[in-house]
DNA sequence: GTCTATAGGTGGATAGAC
DNA sequence: GTCTATCCACCTATAGAC
């Protein structure tokens, strides 16, 4: 029984979708109000100010993420399968010739209110912590096999990912995402 | 002997600069007039339009980037060597808490015309081939040491830079970026 | 809550004087 | 080549009717 999106969930989702294809300097509030089917104006009652917007992406977006972990952790055992399903996470903006909302932040961050910096780093750290357990686990149990600190090979991991978006979308060709995620379950085990 | 910079040439390395910190959407020609101590009127002289400079910043950066590699070519006989140079290059927008234009243009990409994202293919193109190069005549010799396809090493590679950049900038913390790269150093050993 | 109307500012770009 | 002056389109944001 899916809730129908109110919309403030409406602008939320659209302007998502914008952000990750054109950063968040590349829209305006008419971007959003032709796609959603309402006026700028109807915009500006939830979201007063652009940087009102920002914020609430990126929130919404760290909290969205967080569940997306805890289902894997919840539904997975095999800490390999874990990043298997990780790395889904990150390809599936790819397949709309998209980067996710993250890596958009991130390069236009010195154009972003401290609140959404903040919120960015939180969310890296979210991934980062995430990871940096998994390879623990696994390597403590079995399911993974690799060397150095788990700390380093978290920062490697994400970095990769994120770096096999902007090559995947610079080249329109989804099959460098994937050559670079399957070197990264190859090293592991 | 330093010939001086024309008009031309200081446009275009103050534009670099405020892609690498804000992205090609985040900035006007107001913005490189006041840095560059011009009017914008005679920045559209050199530049009619944004587009035209946007081609005009790739097209450089791309012979910037050939030079670079040509000279470590030229200057560095071991593998390994070419590589620790080769980070230097992606390091060093990063320490003034930058990205390089490459990324910025990627993820950029869906706004910008279609000779920019063609250029910016290019720009990678080069960059995977001489990295693949390297990668392959450095295990023939034994400068190195991997496993696999030295294509796929060569975008594993790439990719890794990119992201490395994206989390030091976006933690503002340069050791991140180290980490990442000194660990690719580390797995062609 | 959503709209119309509009203010006030900034964007890219051009014309023409010097 | 560089400037002043200016155009027009678009942007963010607000006021007020419905």
């Amino acid at each position: 029984m899916t809730k129908t999106k109110n919309t403030a969930e409406l602008i939320l989702d659209t302007a998502q979708s914008i952000v990750q294809d054109v950063g968040f300097n590349g829209f305006s509030y008419s971007h959003i109000a032709e796609k959603v089917g309402i006026r700028t104006a109807s915009i500006h009652y939830y979201f007063p100010s652009k940087e009102d917007l920002g914020e609430a992406l990126i929130v919404r977006y760290r909290k969205s993420f967080i569940s997306a972990i805890d289902q894997i952790d919840s539904e997975t055992q095999n800490n390999l399968e874990k990043f298997r399903k990780f790395i889904l996470i990150y390809k599936a903006p790819v397949q709309e010739c998209c980067t996710c909302m993250g890596v958009m932040f991130a390069t236009d961050l010195a154009t972003l209110s401290s609140k959404v910096q903040e919120g960015l780093a939180h969310l890296f750290t979210a991934n980062l912590e995430w990871l940096e357990r998994v390879l623990d686990q696994g390597r403590r149990n079995g399911h993974l096999n690799f060397e150095g600190a788990a700390n380093v090979r978290a920062h490697q991991f994400l970095a990769s990912l994120q770096g096999a978006q902007l090559l995947a979308k610079s080249f329109r060709d989804l099959s460098r995402f994937d050559m670079i995620a399957d070197g990264l379950i190859s090293a592991l085990t």
